[in-house]
DNA sequence: AAGATTTCAGAACACTCATTCTGTAAATGT
DNA sequence: ACATTTACAGAATGAGTGTTCTGAAATCTT
């Protein structure tokens, strides 16, 4: 049956979104990824066929990895607001202080990363998006937030926060900051008197 | 003294902002450059050095052009929340549809951007920040925000927002929803009841 | 133990792109 | 009119990088 695999295929996918997420995808040169997980150049085109192959299964092993953690906090019976706010807290400013979110990274990078890379944060993006709108219904059943208020827009207000939190994390601003904003507009989701249009 | 210059110098610096707005800093080659504005290979290294000399000249150029707007629309004394309204509807989403703001995908882009354009970006960052919070403060003045609302928050908040804004243009969600996000934002800081800890 | 098969290691290739170089064209000053 | 200076045009260079190729090493099957 041949010489046997020596390298571990979950490993390297790891390490590989590791170096995307921080570096993006094309300043993350396929020398680095050699660098940093020790595996093997032919092993790489067998594996994963070129350098986007690895791309989309870091993508994947990313969406996977988060789609627990959306699964929990958005999408389960129990979720709801402290769930969300969670999500944030627990999630978005530990690891991902000063990188961003891999998928909105991916999206600002859309200009040179392969098109089914952007279309894959995308989807993720509308998931994302689906998740909290459901977690606000819930919410709104239970009194959380008042009747009066579009879910379907609160939602994607909160999606484009996130976004902001993405990016900004990049840029010296703080977790403290991102925590803020966090509270901010959890706060303004649950205030009575919506003034909106 | 020498033949004379064929190019105007504004008008090529407007040309190339124009591409690195849409493209970015890395993925705009220099033969772009030269297809679209016919100017020459050899005065680009005499006028400007070389690529990052060109960029940064790009990145002045777009931040004079946006100090007008927020000279205006935050720093003058008759700047007001119609004001920071104007700046967010007719600026960001007319020119910027699709395109995000020059300044928020070159912090995106920090990575590869020479570094001289990443502190010139994120200066930037810090004025639109301190502009927004003379806004805010002004309007608070006047009564139109609550006067227990802490308008440095606000105004790290609303920058926050902007750069969800300018992300989110460029994966395909529509002008409509970035003004109800803006709307939103506003009617939330108008908001009595601040329930922000 | 021998052959087959697959991995590993690194050289070689092809392409892109920023930068430099060489030669030509156009204007000014004497 | 001639020499000088500057811009224009395009070829040449060199570095970086994704991809392919060649040969050696390691393991399994018979």
């Amino acid at each position: 049956m041949g010489r046997p695999i020596q390298y571990d295929r979950e490993t390297v996918i790891a390490q590989a979104t590791d170096l995307f997420w921080r570096k993006g995808y094309e300043a993350t040169t396929l020398d680095d990824i050699f660098a940093a997980t020790g595996f093997n150049r032919h092993s790489l085109y067998r594996a994963f066929g070129n350098k986007d192959g690895l791309f989309l299964a870091a993508l994947q092993h990313y969406e996977q990895n988060f789609t627990r953690l959306i699964g929990a906090a958005l999408e389960s019976e129990a979720a709801d607001l402290d769930a969300l706010r969670g999500l944030f807290t627990a999630r978005f400013p530990a690891d991902l202080a000063g990188l961003g979110c891999l998928m909105t990274n991916t999206l600002n990078e859309a200009a040179t990363v392969p098109e089914e890379a952007g279309q894959c944060a995308q989807r993720f993006l509308f998931r994302l998006e689906a998740g909290l709108r459901n977690v606000l219904e819930r919410a709104q059943t239970q009194g959380d937030i008042p009747a009066d208020k579009d879910c379907g827009a609160l939602a994607k207000y909160i999606l484009y926060v996130i976004q902001g939190i993405g990016t900004m994390s990049k840029v010296g601003f703080t977790e403290a900051d991102a925590e803020a904003v966090v509270r901010q507009t959890l706060a303004f989701i649950k205030q009575p008197a919506s003034a909106s249009a």
